[in-house]
DNA sequence: AACGATACGGAACAAGGTTCCGCTTAGCAA
DNA sequence: TTGCTAAGCGGAACCTTGTTCCGTATCGTT
């Protein structure tokens, strides 16, 4: 996203002192999510990059565009394991099933995250707008594939059940006995048209 | 909860005016709870009661406290009705599936209740005990007998579902698109162990 | 070396939760 | 009825967190 140099007449390349503050407060960023889930409080990030707060907002208007670019890489990783994943699998369920694998383990494991997504919050629109646009064509494909051969109900969007797949990872990490994934698998058979031919076992 | 009389040496009977208060209260909670969802200031609850803040800490100590006691009405109603529909529905999925229609009613219309029941933030600690306590084993009965029946797969507990449920209910009133009953119909459809039974539409 | 634009830091402000403390008043007894 | 005492009350004060503003420092260029 931010251009190394290229097109005519683009931004006017920032400062140099700009750019490093930029990416020590990535780190720092990424540092405190771990630390504290992605409602670390700015003055903790600050402190830990070593810049003021304004810096901050100066860098990333909202905390959504901080997410999103600390999580950029992640989000891609996963976007781009869609195609890849119908490719090797024969059924497009299966592929299905093991997609939404990925995205369940990228929104766990970012405490807070998957709350994030869920949430319709102004502030969060930028990450709505990332996350969604760059994640649901790519579920849409293996849906489509898989109704097309018939192992899914048609009758369900990307969207939603990709909204549905995050509501149930929120709060996956605030209970010991809450198993998201045992919900997504039962989220998952919820689609099937003939659910006999896989194992009905949960995890 | 609060004892009219009764036991031997119990809670010695609140002054006129606490009581009185208490109520006044309940009342002004349960509007700013309507007009503001669960997580209306503080403040708001006061001057709407026309008292100072620190009554309300004083009658309630958190604010699960206050939620519990403003909805208590209605989960008792909803944990009622498990048993009354079991009895009057010939297939206990059918009561199932309406069992938890009322249960997403009761979430979804009350503004971030549902995101208060998934959270485990030590505050809802009571909200947990009373709304899991009342209501997990009237689901669980109802589980049970869908099992027996054969008519679901037996690996799933009350608690769990329920859990799941709760969690596709938060955000149901964020965002136009987002129909948290479509989704707990395909969690149930997941539970199915011969979905052709049932139709597989989607509401 | 100097200058203008860019970026910075931290104080200041806002909003909400929580606590503290001096005052009021209900309930009881003389 | 009048006093007394403890339960109860109000709201100011305090803490935490997000957000903005402005005087100052620094970069990059001439």
């Amino acid at each position: 996203m931010t251009e190394i140099d290229g097109g005519p007449a683009t931004a006017p390349r920032k400062r140099a002192d700009a750019r490093r503050n930029e990416q020590t407060l990535l780190e720092a960023a990424a540092a405190a999510f771990v630390a504290s889930g992605i409602d670390a409080p700015v003055r903790d990030i600050a402190t830990r990059a070593g810049v003021g707060v304004a810096t901050i907002y100066r860098h990333f208007p909202t905390r959504a565009d901080l997410v999103v670019a600390v999580y950029r890489h992640q989000v891609e990783a996963c976007a781009e394991a869609g195609p890849a994943l119908l490719a090797e699998h024969d059924s497009p369920y299966a592929a299905l099933t093991r997609w939404i694998d990925l995205f369940v383990d990228f929104l766990v494991t970012k405490h807070g995250l998957a709350e994030a997504l869920r949430s319709n919050a102004a502030e969060f629109a930028t990450l709505h707008a990332y996350f969604l646009d760059r994640l649901v064509p790519v579920c849409a494909e293996i849906l489509a594939a898989a109704g097309r051969d018939g192992e899914i109900r048609t009758d369900i969007r990307a969207l939603e059940l990709m909204r549905g797949v995050g509501s149930l990872c929120v709060g996956a990490n605030q209970s010991p006995d809450y198993d998201a994934r045992r919900l997504v698998a039962l989220l998952l058979a919820g689609l099937r048209l003939n659910p006999s031919d896989t194992a009905p076992t949960l995890a």
